[in-house]
DNA sequence: CTTTGTTCTAACAGCTTTGTTAAACAATCT
DNA sequence: AGATTGTTTAACAAAGCTGTTAGAACAAAG
């Protein structure tokens, strides 16, 4: 099914059949999330994308510079998570938060390998947490300066509890993150206590923007 | 080093050296902890306990015997800690659940590899997975019901915001794990924002206490 | 229907990894 | 001493995996 066609090629020369590169960077793509690195083979990538295993190296040469091209893809939508779920329309800073856990959930249901398989290809590989450091570095170089003014602004302004921007940020990032880092424990959990996995979604994600509103909410019945 | 000296054998035979096999089990635990059982080669182990290759085998047959040596070992771990945190002395309701948060983090901060590693070969393996849905089933089981009387009981003495005792328990098992399951990539934050590992963990751990009483107290200035 | 460049297959080469075995060795028992 | 048992080594076998290559099949254009 690969080799319907030829690519119809009016250019001439020097171009590949897009359909068995996609074929292939498809099944990869499920394999690598599925199984990581390390526990993927090549031989049975070629399987699933119908192909033979000469044609992976033909297309991509070897395995590393293969998985690269799924990892850097995957980096790429973490990186469009972050603008996506960052900028919001005009909103009073209350629903500013809200928003901003709501959509950080929800792009993260729609991607829900996505924090572990990158989680652990980084914390199993030194070489490429050192890479993705310098990108990280950078990112929030140019992103948090300007956000910490708003932040402190909103904080006085609204009379807030006060609390540390990265200390929020880590809030709202380990309650969304925990549901998919854990999903394949939590399946079971799931099975038991919600019915299914989007009852699950939909009770995680109203308990997270929970949460977080009565952490930044000033409180009278003071403890301790 | 290992092969100083045979065992000093007492009892008579069939008794096998167990500075060896220790030595083997050391690195096993080692290696699989970092790098996950498809990243690790035995020969690898055999290496760093100062063993020849030949002897891993001899101890414990294959690798997957070995692994699963470790993997028992930790979910033991993992079952501990369950009870070490959920029994507390006396104390006021919400001591208590100041107590078991403190301790669930501080138990987490002396194996800070545990939950990623267990998580992962969970998520890669779907027979573990299996193996382990029983176990869950069963423990819980036993453990929830009692502790679901307390916790309706307490909601209504304290005055407490309603909340489902599962939703509260996935609320600090997402805020305490996520410290450390992340901890690979959090340490580039880690260096920028904390300094250290130990001034983090404090910083987090007071966060989580804090964000979780927070989340059960009433609260007068509702939002919406 | 030949030429040209591309896509694909089958076979294979070479390395790595897991696991085995035979024989040497050390300690203990009779 | 010699037999017995448990431990270790070195060498080997077999399978698995990544990557290569020679050339066949093919499509398009001359």
């Amino acid at each position: 099914m690969i080799t319907s066609g030829r690519k119809v090629n009016t250019g001439r020369h020097r171009m590949l059949s897009e359909d068995t590169e996609q074929a292939i960077l498809l099944a990869a793509e499920q394999e690598f999330m599925q199984k990581g690195y390390e526990g993927t083979k090549t031989v049975t990538i070629a399987r699933n994308a119908g192909v033979t295993h000469a044609m992976l190296h033909y297309y991509f040469g070897t395995k590393e510079r293969l998985f690269n091209k799924i990892f850097n893809e995957k980096m790429s939508l973490l990186g469009k998570m972050v603008t996506d779920v960052i900028f919001e329309p005009d909103m009073t800073p209350l629903e500013k938060i809200t928003a901003v856990v709501d959509r950080h959930f929800d792009f993260l249901a729609e991607h829900p390998d996505l924090p572990r398989f990158l989680l652990n290809e980084l914390a199993y590989n030194s070489e490429r947490r050192r890479m993705v450091e310098h990108k990280l570095r950078f990112a929030w170089g140019k992103l948090l300066p300007p956000l910490q003014l708003d932040w402190d602004k909103m904080i006085v302004e609204e009379g807030m509890k006060p609390i540390s921007m990265i200390d929020f940020i880590l809030d709202v990032v380990s309650l969304n993150l925990f549901v998919f880092l854990a999903l394949p424990v939590l399946d079971v959990v799931i099975d038991e206590f919600y019915g299914s996995r989007k009852a699950f979604f939909e009770a995680r994600k109203r308990e997270n923007v929970e949460i977080i509103m009565q952490r930044l909410l000033q409180n009278n019945n003071a403890y301790e």
